[in-house]
This record gives C-alpha cells, structure tokens and sequence, in this order.
DNA sequence: TTCTTTCATCTTGTATGGTAGATCAAACTT
DNA sequence: AAGTTTGATCTACCATACAAGATGAAAGAA
C-alpha cells in the first residue's frame, strides 16, 4: 500500500495495532476503544481515531457507532474468498509468465528456491515465509503486474491470522518441493503443468483452514 | 464494502466526493483542502478529514502531508492491472458457473438479458449500466464469491473515471449480443467457450482505455 | 417475583484551537 | 543582476472539549 504519512503518530499506531491483530495478541471479539488505546500509547485519541478507520477498512476492526470497536471475528466465508480471489489472481499469473518467459526467469526463480533451502536448513521460519512471499510477487513481477500482488496481500492479512494460529506446523520441505515444481514448468513454458501445480501449491489451506476452525472456534464467526 | 457509519456526517461527505470524482465534478490533479471542503458542505473540519482519509484508500484521493490534498490522477498502468485482476476473477468465476451450472442459472440470466433489452430500447444508458453490472454480479452469486464481485467493484472505480470521459460511446447493442452468448454457454456447461466468450466482452476496454489516455491526457499520470 | 423505568457511565461523532512543516513571493545581500 | 534570506500564508496533524447515542445495572411499580 502506498502510506504516504508514515511520519505521523497515527502510523504509528496503525503498524502496532495491525501487527497486534495479525500475531493474536488481540484476539477476534477483543473490544478496544480509542481512549483505551491512546492510554497506552500516550497519545490522543484523535490519531488512534484515524488508525481505527484505517484498520476497519482493511477488515481488521469493526466500528461500531457509538457502542465500541471491536477485533473482528475471522470469517470462514471471507477466507474461502479470499483465497478464490488469490487462485484467479495467481493462476493467470502463471499463465502469463510461462506462455512467454522472460529470459531471467529461470534464474531469478531457481536463486529464489535455493535461499529458501538454506532458510529451511537453518530452520529460520521467519525467513522462510518472507522468502515463500516473495516468490510469489516475484511472479507477479515477471508477468508485470506486482501491484496485483498488492492487492493478495492486503487479503493475506486475515489468512495469516489462521496461519499464526498454526504456528510450526508449516511444512516448508514440502513447499519447496512445490516451489520447484512450478518453476520448472514455467521455464520450460508448459502452460497447462505450470497451472496445475499453482492449483495444487494454493489447495492445501483449505484443510488447514477447516482444522483451525474446530481448534479455535471462538475466534470465527 | 460493510460501511457500518451511515448515520454520519463523515459518511455523507464520503459519498457526495467520491460522486463528483467518478463523475470528474473533481477532476484528477484538481487540489482540495479539508477547510474548503468543509466549508462548501458546511460542516467542520473533522468529518471531512476523515472522509479523506477513506477516499485515500481508495485509490481517488492522494493526502500529501502539511501540503495538500489533490484527486489522483489516473494510472494507465493501474487501469490496466485493475483489468487483469477482474479478468482473472470473472474467468474464474465463468469456469465455476459453466461447470457445474445450477438450475436456476439459465432462466436468471435470460431475464436479466431480457431487461436489458428493454433497458436499451428506451435509451435508459443510466439504467443499462446498472443492469449490466447486475449481469456480472450475478455470475458472482452463482458462484457463491459475491464478496469477490465488491472486491471489483472497488477497483472498478477508475475504470468508472474512464468509463465517464467516453460518455455515450457504449454500444449497448453489443454488449448484450456478448452477455448472450455467455448466458448460453454457461447454461450449456460449455466450459471453454464461456470463458474464451467472457474474456472477449472483457478485453474490449483496452481500446478504450487507449483512446482515452489521447483525449485527455492532463488527467493521466 | 417480574417487568418497567430511570440514570450513571460507557462509547464514538463533531467542533475548534493551536502546532509545525512546506511553499512562494518579496525584500535583502552580494 | 543574480542569488539568498526572510516571513506571510498556505497545508495537514494533533490535542482537547463537548454532544449524543447505546448500554446495563439499580431503583421502582405491578
């Protein structure tokens, strides 16, 4: 997203509070306030205001006239459609770049596969999912359309919710292998491989998702 | 989007900028205040900062700190992205449609087409287009990602910008042909055809867009 | 007891005053 | 004349005070 204040106070408090939503230190159906908040941040409540509106339209809060603001519940629902929303969007990504590949494409994906290794190896996780993201906008940008990518992530924010839910479980062996698969395909400009193996690579989070629902119901609507 | 503030003199000011900008009232590089908005509409200066903090998310306004307010220009390269994205969710959501159809598909489609038609013979272009984005919608519907169609729709509004500048240039006579043969591919499950059809009805605004940028090129970056 | 009503106390919505950064033109310096 | 500095005047940002709806518990009526 383009934030062009991030100088200010209320940007402040919009990073803070997004990272407290997404890593569930507040939890789906937590209520806050805006006083509440600028007491522990010690500023006013104009600034926390403008943070909240922020939030809301991102679908992280819900504002509710003159009662209070709540973390919103995870919809199952809107989780399904999100990821509906990234499979359309990355499938014809795929599409794109391996009906005409660039010429650095298989270069820049195998670089990309091989960090991811040496993440995986050292068991860094947090690296690993930064480098599993960016291999995926990586794409985005090989088929000219990064700001598509975007727009994934401002979605990916409810589905990292569930995914921080499930911390560990993350099978990065299996991914890379999924990795590998898909820049293969793309390389050699086989289309239809290319799409099957996105499709597949995208698929697993639905079992995931369904899991997540019966350990945490609470935190879904 | 679930604007859960209705009741709100910052709502009312939402609705009335975001209408004179996608009705080019305002046009893109015009510069605003948030004391000259208050002003025009006789409100304070609170409602209307926080109505341009909305807009800014949504891509139509651009807040530039202890400087100014100016409606955004159009992005070429972001009309373009905006189509690939609701490309790649309509084709979607055609496949979706066409391979499993449900019963009611068919007759839904061809009353909507129906109305179309009499929308088009009155020469009601207002109409028209409110039915045609209902043809979409509904598509959406059957698909069961309705949320998925909002998600265009928010994205729609620069192509709406464009869309403004060539008043009177939509053949609706055309467009109606193409729902058509859409509606019957999918009532046959005829899975290739529909989405080849959809893409075709899709891909026409490229000229468009083109066209446009020409006409009038003070209002792209 | 059970239902109704009142009212203290939450909340967000709005108005307004002050602050500091950005801009630009006029005055000044060289 | 050309470049520099100053200062008036914009702007958005923030703090604060007040208004009004929503809530829930306590007091009162049946």
């Amino acid at each position: 997203m383009g934030e062009a204040f991030e100088g200010t106070i209320a940007f402040r408090v919009v990073v803070a509070l997004r990272d407290d939503i997404v890593t569930m230190a507040l939890k789906p159906g937590d209520v806050i306030s805006e006083s509440d908040i600028a007491g522990r941040y010690g500023v006013s409540r104009q600034p926390v205001r403008e943070a909240f509106i922020r939030l809301a339209q991102q679908g992280l809060l819900l504002i509710r006239p003159k009662r209070a603001t709540v973390v919103k519940k995870i919809s199952p629902d809107g989780v399904r459609q999100s990821r509906f929303i990234r499979e359309s969007i990355e499938v014809e990504i795929i599409r794109r770049v391996a009906t005409a590949p660039a010429a650095e494409t298989a270069a820049v994906l195998a670089e990309l596969i091989a960090d991811q290794e040496a993440a995986s190896a050292a068991n860094d996780s947090r690296r690993f999912h930064k480098l599993d993201e960016l291999f995926h906008r990586t794409l985005a940008r090989l088929a000219g359309v990064e700001y598509a990518w975007q727009l994934i992530d401002d979605h990916k924010m409810q589905l990292d919710r569930v995914r921080y839910l499930t911390l560990g479980v993350s099978s990065s062996q299996r991914a890379i292998a999924e990795h590998k698969i898909i820049a293969e395909a793309v390389s050699k400009g086989d289309v239809a491989s290319a799409e099957a193996a996105m499709r597949a690579h995208l698929g697993r989070a639905e079992l995931l998702l369904n899991q997540t629902i019966e350990d945490f119901p609470d935190y879904f609507e």
